[in-house]
DNA sequence: TTAATAGAAGATAAAAAAGTCTTTTATTAA
DNA sequence: TTAATAAAAGACTTTTTTATCTTCTATTAA
């Protein structure tokens, strides 16, 4: 569904953001602790989401990232759009480059149909709402 | 969502299907064409559908690929399972191994009912349907 | 029975995705 | 102002996916 990148920038923006209500800044080896992942990947995942604006980060001791206010109403939908585009929400089941309602592929209706069911869940779910599962341990990010 | 080899063996298997119905048998080049995919890269996928029992073969002098009338039958959740394997159908969306309702990722529930909802698009989607509809017109199967 | 056709299988190559390492630059606490 | 810290950036490696090529084997029409 997701590329494995996307699969890590969005656990990690989970964590920094439950983070950052305390005021938090996190170190890119905390964060790959955090989340299990590959520090050194993550690291350019970071740096690429910090570039889109999506979180924010200052060099330095003390320094790390972190995610303004305003970012607990970022969706699914708005990192998976950073990072693995919107092939996801646009594109046809099958791979054609030119399907569309005019020629569709065999799957086009039925598909179309379940990409804005996808489209809706990640706009729904918003980074700040699961801050607050991670605090009542409600939910994990851990990958074993 | 789909890898690129399990895209190309649903197209050809929906043309496969079509073929079939007026009693014929066809060769890769044609499939190849008939989809616009890879010549050696969809023999390839044609082998392994074959050897999984989804689709017949037969050598020789006006052999090719043909399928079975049960195999109008086949649904689309069948050929994804058997090219991609299951992940898609019960994978944790954020890729964690351990996530399941003890231990659910932030997006477990929202991301279980998706999946369903993919799960039964492609079991209610049999080659067959999809036969009728190209001879129709009413769909293609071109990339390009 | 032979020539042509077509799939089967294995090796190889190219491209993309995932992951690692090293050097540089910015920041700040002391 | 300097030493320590941490992100930024670019080069590089590995793995996976996608794609291609070659040789072999089976089949059948003539």
């Amino acid at each position: 569904m997701f590329s494995k990148t996307c699969e890590y920038a969005i656990r990690a923006m989970i964590f920094i953001a439950q983070k950052s209500k305390a005021g938090n800044r996190v170190g890119v080896k905390e964060i790959a602790k955090a989340i299990d992942a590959p520090e050194y990947f993550i690291a350019k995942i970071l740096q690429d989401l910090s570039r889109k604006g999506l979180i924010q980060s200052m060099k330095g001791p003390t320094g790390g990232f972190y995610v303004e206010e305003a970012s607990s109403l970022c969706s699914l939908a708005d990192i998976v759009k950073a990072i693995d585009g919107n092939k996801l929400f646009t594109g046809c089941g099958l791979g054609l480059k030119n399907c569309n309602e005019l020629k569709p592929c065999p799957i086009h209706d039925q598909f179309k149909r379940v990409r804005e069911n996808i489209y809706s869940m990640l706009e729904n779910a918003t980074i700040g709402a699961f801050s607050k599962q991670l605090e009542k341990n409600l939910a994990f990010l851990k990958r074993k």
